[in-house]
DNA sequence: AGCATTGTTTCACA
DNA sequence: TTGTGAAACAATGC
């Protein structure tokens, strides 16, 4: 599931339900998951602290506490964040009738009894204090128009894998970057540094929109695109195939007509 | 069995 | 030194 719009309803789930709670345990004891931390080391820093406030760039996401270090969580490939048992974003519930594990990672519990859990499939996602945000680009759902020229317009890398680079603009991933580019017309082989400001200007308000909109949808997976990403599927718009190579190390696809050969 | 997977980090190489 | 791409990471589903 993750990606911004992901992300981004996850942190207005933990702002809207919470906040204000104090921490009184923590299971911080899967070790990969909260590397580079040892067992317990969360835990002794984050309880008796209350949750003051959620925060979020691109894919990263943190929470403030009173007067303690901040909590980072990221959700990886497959994280969800679950506070009470209500999970962001995804409707779905584990398994119709089915007694399927909980994937439960990282856990916060409050003081009133409830919890606040990262459930993640595999285990790809983070839990860490005072979380390293130097190496991101600005919000790709905030940056400004000369900041994007400026970051996104160069280098001779594949235009989808310069979006993608999470140091150039932060929070698109693979599917993402397929709609936005679908919906802009461009060619995601096309080096980045091949576009013009017109081209750089669109594609930038297209990524915001395609982001918002995604985020208003529930996810990135309500793209327009994203159902016909499969070998022999055609592009919804003019019928033509779907082109399919891999592209900045991710499976990529675009219409084969109106995005270039 | 084998391959693919909505992310990030590390390593090899030009 | 910088930029780029492949592999590793963990676990699951088709």
């Amino acid at each position: 599931m993750p990606e911004l719009p992901e992300v981004e309803r996850a942190r207005a789930l933990i702002e809207r339900r919470a906040l204000g709670r104090e921490i009184a345990a923590v299971d911080d004891t899967d070790t990969y998951v909260c590397r580079p931390h040892a067992p317990g080391e969360l835990a002794e820093a984050l309880t008796g602290r209350r949750l003051v406030s959620a925060h979020r760039q691109g894919k990263a996401m943190w929470i403030e506490t009173d007067g303690g270090p901040s909590l980072g969580l990221h959700l990886g490939m497959a994280g969800r964040i679950v506070v009470d048992d209500a999970a962001a974003g995804d409707p779905k519930r584990d398994g119709p009738g089915g007694h399927r594990p909980v994937w439960d990672r990282f856990t916060l519990t409050f003081a009133d009894g409830g919890h606040l859990i990262l459930r993640d499939k595999r285990r790809l996602g983070r839990a860490v204090l005072d979380p390293d945000l130097g190496g991101l680009g600005p919000d790709a759902a905030e940056i400004g128009r000369d900041a994007f020229r400026e970051r996104v317009g160069r280098g001779e890398a594949p235009l989808k894998a310069r979006i993608m680079d999470q140091g150039v603009l932060a929070g698109v991933g693979n599917l993402l970057a397929d709609e936005a580019l679908w919906r802009a017309r461009l060619d995601p082989r096309r080096p980045a540094g091949s576009l013009d400001a017109d081209e750089l200007d669109h594609l930038r308000r297209v990524i915001r929109a395609a982001t918002r909109r995604a985020i208003a949808r529930g996810g990135v997976h309500t793209g327009d695109v994203i159902p016909h990403r499969r070998r022999d599927g055609v592009c919804p718009r003019c019928g033509a195939d779907m082109a399919r190579a891999t592209i900045g190390g991710r499976t990529t696809y675009w219409c084969s007509a109106e995005q270039g050969g």
